[in-house]
DNA sequence: TCTGGCACTCACACTCAACGAGTGCCAGGG
DNA sequence: CCCTGGCACTCGTTGAGTGTGAGTGCCAGA
C-alpha cells in the first residue's frame, strides 16, 4: 500500500514541501508541466533552477511528481495531489457573494426535489464541474397521514404524507371493492396507530396486529404500508442521484478525448459506480476527496471527486459532491462542497 | 429558397436518380466520400467510372452532392439527402422481433411517465441515436376527482385526479384555517360541478359562479383550479421533454469533435430549441424529417431529426423523435420512429 | 452517347532537421 | 556541505519537403 501522507510529509524538508505546493498550484493554474525555471521564479524561494531540480528529483523518487517525458517539466501524481491536499493546502473561504447566492437558492420553502436539484445545479455552477447529489434517505421519515381515495371499482388511490410535507401517492388495485366508509375507517385506524412512526416501524406494527383485526382490513393496510415502503424506499435504488452540469467536463483539456468523455457519461447514465462511491462517504465526518485512481473506479482515473455528507437533525441523510479533473482548484472546490452540504442540510432541516 | 424536391426529381434522369441513391446508400453505410469507381461497381448500372463522373458533375451542379476537396469522392448535401428521402427511399419495415419488443415495453398498465421514458429509451436503443419524447399535453385531460386533505393549520393538500388515473398533488397555503367539514364540502361542490370537464372549462365555470357562492369558498375553489392549471399545464413549460441515449451521439465520427458534442449537449440541457422544433411538428400528419440546416437551429447543422406525433383518441397530444448525424440510415430510422409513435399512442389510449 | 486515357489536384502519411524547454550531472565557490 | 553556473543530452514539437493514391475534369475516339 501507499505510505501515509503524514509520514511522507514528515520525511519532506520544508523546502520540498514549499516547492511541491508551488508546483501543484502552478500546474492547477496553467495545466502545463512545470519546469525548474518557472518554479524558481514563482516559488518565492531564492534558489537557482539547478537546486530546484535536485529537490524535484527527490520528489520524483518519492512518487509525488512525474514528468510526462524527459524534456518536459513535472506534474503532480495522485500521491502528490494527496499530500498537497492533506498537508499543504490552504482552503480559501468562499466568496461571501457566492455564499449569499447559495443561501438564496436553498431555502426551506422548497420541496425536497427542488432543493436537491438546486443544490446540484449550484455545485456545478460554482465549481464549473459536474455536481451530484444523493437524495436524502427516508428511512426515518415520520408518517404524518394516510388517506384512501376511491377512484372506481377496485381502484383506490393511497396518499401518504411523510414529514408533514412530502406526499406520495399510488394507485392500488384491490381484490375486492371497498365502500367509501370502509376506506375511511381503515385510514382512521392506520392514522391512529401509526402516525409519527417511520415506515419500518409502521410495517412491523401492522404485521403484529394482523391477527387481531379483520382479514380484509389487514390486506389493505398492508398494501398501504407496502406502498409506503415502495414509494419511499424503493426509489432509493432508482432515481436517487441527481446530476448537473456534466457538460462542464467537456471543457477540460485532460478529459477532452471523446473516448474518455464517453466513458464518463456512461458512468453518469449507469449511476451504479458513482452510487457506491458516494455511499462509501455517507459515514465520513466531513469533506472526502478521491484523487485519480483512489476512487477505485477506472472511469474516474483522470478525475477527482470531492464529497460531503449532509445531515438533517444531526443524522446524515445524504451525500453530495462534484466530479472534475484531478487538476482542480482544490482550495476553492473543497469549501464550496462543504458549504453547499451544510446549507442543503440546513434548508432540509428548518422546514417543519 | 431551395427548389422543391419534386421538381428536382423530375429534372433528374432515371440514371442520375439511381446514382444518387446508390451514392447516399454507400455513404450512409461507410461514411466515406464515394468516388466514381466505387459507384461504378456498386450502383448496378453497367457504366464506366468516367460516365458516372459526368452524371456526378450534374448532381453537383444541382447542389445534391459535393466533394470535401478536389480529389475526394462525393458526399450528399442536405438537399441530396432531402431528395433521397422524399423520392428515392424505400423504407424497410421494422424487424418483427423489434416490433414485438416495442409492444412489450409499451403496455397500457404503465403510468404516463414510465411510458414516456420507456418510449424514449426504446427509440434510442433501436436507432442507436438520441431519442426524445415530448410528454403528452394535458389540455383536454378530464377532471375526475378533487380532494382536500388537511395537513396542519392553514396547510391543505389538494389532490387532483385527471383521466381517472393521473394524480397530482400540491400543498396549498391558505389565508385562514378551514375545518375538515368545510374542506369536504368544498370538494363535494367542486366534484359535483366540475367532474368530467377539462381544466380550462372548470376554471371558467368557477369564475362564472363566483358571485353566487360564499366568498371564502370561492377562494379555495379558485386555488384548487389554479393548482390544477399549474400542476397540469405549468409543467408543460418545464420538464416536458424526455431524452435518452444522448451518449450514442458520441459514437459518430462526424460529430465527434468535443466542440460539436458540447454544443449538442448544451442544446439537450437547454431544451428550448428542441422544444420549438418538436412543437412545430405537432400539427404534422406523420413522420417529419429535418435534415441538416433545415431545422433552422445551428447546433443541429450536422444532425438530422426525425419526428412523429402521437395521438390519443384521435387527438395529437405529443411528438417524439430521434436526433442523429445527417448520415443516418433513414430507411430504418423512419419506420422505427413511426411505429414507436403509434405504439406509444396506443398504449396511452387503451388505458382507461 | 459512352469510354479509355491523361494530366492534374489535393489530403494524408512520412521523413527530416531545427528548435527549445527542460533535465542530469559535474566542478567550483561561499 | 550546500548552492550555483555550465554543459551535454533528451525528446516532443514544429514546419518544410516529398511521395502516394484516390479521385477528378476534360478530351478524343468508338
Amino acid at each position: 500500500m501507499k505510505t501515509s501522507p503524514t509520514t511522507q510529509s514528515q520525511a519532506l524538508s520544508e523546502r520540498a514541501r514549499l516547492l511541491l505546493r508551488a508546483l501543484v498550484e502552478s500546474y492547477v493554474r496553467d495545466g502545463q508541466p512545470v519546469g525548474s525555471r518557472t518554479l524558481a521564479r514563482t516559488a518565492g524561494l531564492d534558489l537557482s533552477p539547478a537546486s530546484i531540480r535536485n529537490v524535484m528529483a527527490d520528489l520524483e523518487d518519492l512518487g509525488l511528481v512525474s514528468s510526462p517525458h524527459t524534456s518536459a517539466g513535472r506534474i503532480p501524481t495522485s500521491l502528490g495531489y494527496r499530500l498537497f491536499v492533506d498537508c499543504l493546502l490552504e482552503v480559501k473561504p468562499l466568496d461571501s457573494a457566492e455564499v449569499r447566492a447559495l443561501k438564496q437558492r436553498l431555502t426551506p420553502d422548497m420541496d425536497t426535489k427542488a432543493l436537491v436539484e438546486s443544490a446540484s445545479d449550484l455545485l456545478s455552477a460554482i465549481t464549473q464541474m459536474a455536481g451530484m447529489v444523493r437524495v436524502p434517505r427516508r428511512d426515518h421519515a415520520a408518517l404524518s397521514q394516510i388517506e384512501f381515495l376511491k377512484l372506481s371499482g377496485r381502484q383506490v388511490l393511497a396518499i401518504l404524507v411523510m414529514n408533514k410535507r412530502e406526499v406520495q401517492n399510488r394507485i392500488l388495485e384491490l381484490e375486492r371493492e371497498y365502500s367509501h366508509a370502509e376506506l375511511q375507517q381503515m385510514a382512521n385506524y392506520l392514522n391512529q396507530h401509526l402516525a409519527g412512526r417511520d415506515l419500518r416501524q409502521a410495517r412491523e406494527q401492522v404485521l403484529k396486529e394482523m391477527k387481531a383485526v379483520r382479514e380484509h382490513m389487514n390486506t389493505l393496510m398492508l398494501a398501504a404500508i407496502e406502498l409506503g415502503e415502495k414509494a419511499f424506499c424503493d426509489d432509493e435504488g432508482g432515481d436517487d442521484l441527481v446530476f448537473a452540469g456534466q457538460i462542464h467536463l467537456m471543457d477540460y483539456a485532460e478529459l477532452s478525448s471523446v473516448e474518455k468523455l464517453r466513458n464518463l457519461f456512461e458512468a453518469f447514465n449507469e449511476k451504479r459506480q458513482l452510487l457506491t462511491l458516494l455511499d462509501s462517504c455517507i459515514s465520513a465526518e466531513g469533506v472526502q476527496i478521491f484523487i485519480g485512481q483512489e476512487s477505485g473506479h477506472q472511469v474516474l482515473d483522470d478525475c477527482s471527486v470531492v464529497t460531503a455528507p449532509y445531515s438533517v437533525g444531526g443524522r446524515i441523510v445524504g451525500v453530495l459532491g462534484v466530479i472534475g479533473p484531478t487538476r482542480m482548484a482544490y482550495e476553492r472546490i473543497i469549501p464550496a462542497v462543504d458549504i453547499t452540504a451544510r446549507l442543503l442540510g440546513a434548508a432540509l432541516n428548518s422546514r417543519n
